[in-house]
DNA sequence: GGAATATGAGTGGTCAGACCACTTTCAAAA
DNA sequence: TTTTGAAAGTGGTCTGACCACTCATATTCC
C-alpha cells in the first residue's frame, strides 16, 4: 500500500489550522517546533509543507521571527510557473486576452449596479489625476476588480497581471488620462457600452506600449 | 545581509538543469541524493524544492522509482489554491460566475469570427440532440472554449469545471434543448447577443438545479 | 534617571546521518 | 527455463546539531 504522502496532509493540516484558529493576513503561525509538536511530526516534515506554501505565496517566513500568513497579493507562484509555462508568445498574448476578460466582465458588472457605479472612488481618482498624482495602471483596474464583488475573478486577475509586464504595472502617463477619465465618465454615468470600449481602447493602446520595452531576467 | 532563501536557488537550478538536458515531460530527473551532490547542497534543502514543485504539479515523484518531470498542463495550481480559497458558499457562487465570465467571452469571440461561428461542429450538435444522442454538458461548453483559441481561458475553464458541481457535468435532459438549440442557431447567425442571453439563460435554469443535488466527495 | 550595550531565548535555514518502505534488477536456486 | 530472493537505488521521515537572525530583557555606562 502506498503511504499517502505525509507532507500533503500537513499543508491540509495547517489550512484547517488556520481557518479554526482564525488567523488572518499578517498574522503568524506557530513556530516549525511547535507545529511538528502538535502534529507529531518531524520539524523537516513540517517545513517540506511550509516550503511549498511559500513557493505558493499563502505563507511569508521571516528568519527570526517566524511564519507569516501572507497577503494574496504576492505570489511568488507566478514568477517560478512562469519560467516553467509561459515560454512562447502565444501564452504571452492569451495571458493579456485572458486579463482583459475579467477586466471587461467587472466593468459591466460595475456599470449595472448602481452602488458601485457612483461610489466615490471614481471622482477620487479623477481628482488624482487633475493633481497630477499619477497611480500605477495597476491599482486603478485593481480597483475595478475589487469592487466587482467577485473575489476568484479577482484572484485569477491578480496572478495575471503578475504575468503582464513592465507598461502595465507603471504609472500612467499624461497621454492616457484623456482616456481614463473617459472610461471614469462611462462608469459613473453606468453607460456599459462606453466603459468597455474605452476599456478595450486603452489596452490596447498599452499593449503597443509593451512592444518597445524588452526586460528580461 | 538577509541571505536569500536557497531553496529558491535550488528551483531555479533545477529549471535550468532541466532545460539545459534537454529533460522532457515524463522524463526522469536525477535523484535527490544526486542533486544534493552535485548542487552541493544538504539533501533537505533539494526536497524542500522538490516538494514545492511538486504542489504546483510540476513535477511528480514516485517513491523507489524517482522524480519526474510532469506535464506541466497539470499543474494542481487552482486544486491547492481552492483548499485555501473555496471555503464558503461564496466563493461557490464565485465559481459559477466566473466560469460564466470566461465562456461568455469565448461565445462572443466565436461570433466575432465567421470561421468558428460556420464550423460543422454546431449542426453536428444539433444532429446529435434530434437523435436523441445527449451529450454532457461540459462537452457542449468545452467546445465553445476550445474553438475561442485562448488556451489559458480554456485551462483555467477546465479548472472552474471541475469544481462547478454535478449538473454542470451531467449528460443534457430533454428539457433544456431547445434552449440549446437556441444557442446553436445564434452561433450561426453570429448574432452575439442571442447567443450571450441564450447562454446565460440556459446557465441559470442549471443553477436552479443544482440545489436539488447535494453530492459531497 | 536615561541611554547605550550585552545577553539569552526563540525562530527560521541548513546540514549530516540514520532508518524505513518501496521498486527494480539480476544472479542464484529450483 | 522459471522462480526466488538478495542487493542496490530511490523517495519518505526523523533526529539532533549548528548557524544567522530578531526581539525583548537585563545590564552597564554616562
Amino acid at each position: 500500500m502506498n503511504q499517502p504522502k505525509r507532507y500533503l496532509d500537513i499543508v491540509l493540516d495547517i489550512r484547517k489550522m488556520i481557518s479554526q484558529e482564525n488567523i488572518k493576513p499578517g498574522d503568524r503561525i506557530p513556530s516549525e517546533r511547535e507545529l511538528a509538536e502538535t502534529l507529531k511530526v518531524g520539524r523537516s516534515t513540517i517545513r517540506e509543507a511550509l516550503r511549498s506554501l511559500e513557493l505558493l505565496g499563502l505563507i511569508e517566513t521571516r528568519r527570526g521571527e517566524g511564519t507569516f500568513l501572507s497577503d494574496y497579493r504576492n505570489h511568488r507562484l507566478v514568477e517560478v510557473l512562469s519560467t516553467f509555462i509561459l515560454q512562447d508568445n502565444q501564452s504571452q498574448k492569451d495571458v493579456w486576452e485572458t486579463r482583459l476578460i475579467h477586466e471587461i466582465s467587472a466593468i459591466r458588472t460595475i456599470c449595472g449596479d448602481a452602488n458601485s457605479s457612483r461610489l466615490p472612488v471614481w471622482t477620487g481618482f479623477s481628482k488624482r489625476i487633475d493633481e497630477g498624482d499619477f497611480f500605477s495602471r495597476e491599482d486603478f483596474v485593481r480597483e475595478i476588480m475589487v469592487l466587482s464583488g467577485n473575489r476568484l475573478s479577482l484572484k485569477i486577475w491578480l496572478l495575471l497581471a503578475q504575468y503582464s509586464g513592465n507598461p502595465y504595472k507603471e504609472r500612467i502617463i499624461i497621454e492616457e488620462t484623456a482616456m481614463l477619465e473617459n472610461i471614469l465618465a462611462a462608469i459613473r454615468q453606468q453607460d456599459t457600452e462606453k466603459a468597455t470600449s474605452g476599456l478595450k481602447t486603452w489596452i490596447a493602446w498599452l499593449q503597443k506600449e509593451t512592444g518597445k520595452d524588452d526586460d528580461d531576467s
